[in-house]
DNA sequence: ACTCTAATTGTTATCGATAACATAGTGAGT
DNA sequence: ACTCACTATGTTATCGATAACAATTAGAGT
C-alpha cells in the first residue's frame, strides 16, 4: 500500500528490455514493434504500473495542464465555461487546474502565483482586471494567457469574451421598446465583480442615451450574489420606489429572487413589473413567468478558449499571430410577455 | 517571452550562494539566516523567478494535489463540496485536481487512471460505485482514497457521506404525517446516478413500510437532470396520475421544475399538491412557495474530507487507523406549509 | 554474398529541486 | 585557549521519464 513504487525501470528489468523501450510503449506516436509494445503494456497491467507524469513533466518541460481562474465555482455560467473547456481539453489529453478567486483581486494574485508554479501550458483568467503584480506575473509567464468573459481595454495577450456593457444596452432597449421608462438595476459592489460593474455601467449609459432617470440603482451587497440577495433588493426597491416598471438583475439568480419577492407581495409579473436578468440560467426559462435574459453562451466561451489553446500549442513559436481577440456572440432571450 | 528559464541555479549564481541556500529560502520552515533569505527572495522577484514545482514534485515524491472526481461540475451541491474542500486544502498549500465523470462509470475509470498519473497525495471520489478496474486502481494507488456523498456497503478506504436512502424515508414520513398517501417520486435512470437510485430505493422502502402504493415513479431521463426535466416529468405525472397528492424530486432542480409546471397549470402548491426535493439548493428557500428539501450539508462534506486528508498527511504511516467512516448529518427543511 | 535503407532498440545526459550528509563559522562556558 | 553546541551554508546523489544520438538487426536490391 506504499505509494506505487513500480517504475519503468522495473518493467524494463522484468521484460529484459531497456527503459527507453518501455517509455516508447507509452507514447502512442513513437515507432516501435507492436508486439513489444503489447508485451510492455501487458506487463504494466500485471505489475500495477502507473505512469508517473511528474517525471515526464520535468523532463519535457510541459505538463498538459491548463490553469483556469474563475471568481466562483458555484456559478452556473462559469461552471459551464469550465465544463466545456475541460471537455475539449480532455480530448487532447490536457487537464484543467482550477482556482477560485472569490471575486477578489488580491486572492487572484495569490492564485496566479500558485498556479504558475505548477508550470501550466496555458493560463485562463476571468475578466480583464487584475492586480498590478498579478498582471506582471501573467505577462511574464511565458505561456499563453487568455482573458475571458470580458473585452479588456488593454489585453495581456488573448481574449475570448464579449462586452458586458453592451448586453445591458440591449435589455434597456428591450424595455424601452415596451414603453417602460422607470427601470431599475440591481447589482453588487462594483469593486468586486468587475463584469457586474461593467453591466451596471452599460445600464447607466443606455438609460442616459434614452434620456431616462438613472437613479434606480440598488446595491445588493458583495458578490457572489444569490437569489436571497435578489429578493432582499427587490423588497428594498418596492419600498423606496414602488412605481418602478422594470428591474434588471445583474444575473439571473438575482432576477429570480426579485421575481419571487414580487410573487410573495402579490404583484403580477410582468403585468405590474417586468424583470430581466443575465446569463440564461435554466431558471430563466423554467420559472413562471419566465425571465428575460441575456445568453452569453458560456459553453461557447469555454470551447473557443480550448480551441485557441490547442491551436497555439500546435503552432510553431513564431508563426502564431492568430486573431488576438475572439468575440463571442450573445443574444437576448425575451420572456414570453415581459 | 519564452517559458521562464530562470532557475534556482541562476539565482544562486547571481547571489554567489549555493543552490541549496536558494532552495531553503523558499521553504518557510527551514532554518537559515533571515537576511540571506530576504536577499534570495528579493533576487527572485527581481529576476522574475517562478518556483518550479514539477521538479520538487519529482524529488519529494509528493505533489500537494488532491484529485477529486465529481459527476458534474454544474451541480450546486457538488460545487459546494468542491469549494469547501478546495478552500480548506488551499490553507494548507494543497490544490484540487478536478475531474467530471459525467455520471458515467466508464468515464470515471478513465479519469481515475489519468488523475493517478499526476501522483496526487489523495483521491476523492463521489459515490461508492465504480468499475472493477477503477476500484482496483483506487485500492492500489497507495494514497488515501475517500468516497463521498454515500455510505458504500464495501468501502475502499475512507468514507465521508450519508445514507441517501434514509433521507427519502424522512421525506415520506413527513408527507405521511401530513396525511398524504398518494406520493410520487421523480428521478433519473438508475444506472447513471447511483445516489439518485439510492434515493429512489429509499422512497420505495419507506412507502412500503407505510403500506402505501409505490407505483408513482416517474423516470425523468438521463442524469444530469435539470429543471426542464422536472417540469416535463410533472406534466407526465399530472396527465397519468392526476390524483397525486405529493411529489418528491430526486433533487431540488427537478422539484422546482415540477413546481413551475404546477403553476403553469394553475395548480396551487401546496394546497393541491405538495412538492419536495433534495439538496437544499438556494431555490428551495426562495421559490414561492418554498420547497421542502433535505440539507445534506455539502460544504460540510467538503470540509470534513479536507480535514481527514490533512490528518492523514501529518500522521505517521502506521498510527493512522482513524475512524474510517465519517457520517455527515442531514436535516429536513420543511416548506412553510407543505 | 554485399551494400544500403529502414525499422527497432539501446546509451547517456538531463530536466530543476531537495534529502542527507558534510563542513565552516560563532560564541558560550570552563 | 579549548571544547562543545549550534547555526549557516555547501556537496553530492537522486527522483523517473525522455531527447538526442548511437547501435543493432532485418530485409530488399543487385
Amino acid at each position: 500500500m506504499q505509494r506505487s513504487s513500480v517504475t519503468m525501470k522495473d518493467l524494463a528489468a522484468a521484460l529484459g528490455v531497456s527503459v527507453m523501450t518501455v517509455s516508447r510503449a507509452f507514447k502512442a506516436d513513437s515507432s516501435m514493434n507492436e508486439a513489444t509494445r503489447k508485451k510492455v503494456l501487458q506487463a504494466a497491467r500485471d505489475l500495477g504500473y502507473v505512469f508517473d507524469s511528474t517525471a515526464a513533466n520535468l523532463r519535457t518541460q510541459s505538463t498538459n495542464f491548463v490553469a483556469v481562474i474563475i471568481p466562483s465555482i458555484n456559478n452556473a455560467n462559469f461552471a459551464d465555461t469550465v465544463g466545456a473547456l475541460s471537455d475539449r481539453l480532455a480530448e487532447a489529453g490536457m487537464q484543467v487546474l482550477l482556482g477560485n478567486s472569490g471575486y477578489n483581486i488580491a486572492d487572484e494574485e495569490v492564485l496566479i502565483e500558485q498556479l504558475l508554479r505548477r508550470k501550466p501550458d496555458a493560463i485562463v483568467v476571468t475578466g480583464g482586471r487584475h492586480s498590478d503584480y498579478g498582471r506582471k506575473l501573467l505577462a511574464g509567464a511565458g505561456i499563453p494567457v487568455i482573458e475571458t468573459w470580458d473585452l479588456p481595454a488593454d489585453p495581456i495577450q488573448y481574449v475570448v469574451g464579449f462586452s458586458n456593457a453592451a448586453t445591458m444596452h440591449a435589455l434597456v432597449d428591450h424595455f424601452v421598446a415596451k414603453g417602460k421608462t422607470r427601470i431599475a438595476f440591481v447589482g453588487g459592489d462594483s469593486n468586486a465583480d468587475t463584469r457586474g460593474a461593467d453591466r451596471r455601467k452599460g445600464f447607466i449609459a443606455a438609460m442616459k442615451q434614452h434620456g431616462l432617470d438613472t437613479a434606480r440603482l440598488i446595491n445588493a451587497g458583495q458578490a457572489p450574489l444569490g437569489m436571497q440577495a435578489g429578493a432582499r433588493a427587490m423588497a428594498e426597491l418596492l419600498e423606496t420606489m414602488p412605481d418602478t416598471q422594470a428591474v434588471i438583475g445583474v444575473a439571473d439568480p438575482i432576477a429570480f429572487g426579485a421575481l419571487s419577492e414580487c410573487q410573495r407581495r402579490g404583484l403580477q409579473v410582468p403585468r405590474d413589473i417586468s424583470i430581466a436578468g443575465f446569463g440564461a440560467y435554466e431558471i430563466s426559462a423554467v420559472s413562471h413567468p419566465t425571465l428575460t435574459t441575456i445568453d452569453p453562451q458560456p459553453r461557447r466561451i469555454g470551447r473557443e478558449t480550448a480551441e485557441l489553446i490547442l491551436r497555439l500549442r500546435s503552432a510553431d513559436a513564431d508563426n502564431a499571430p492568430e486573431p488576438k481577440i475572439t468575440q463571442i456572440d450573445w443574444s437576448i432571450c425575451a420572456a414570453q410577455s415581459s
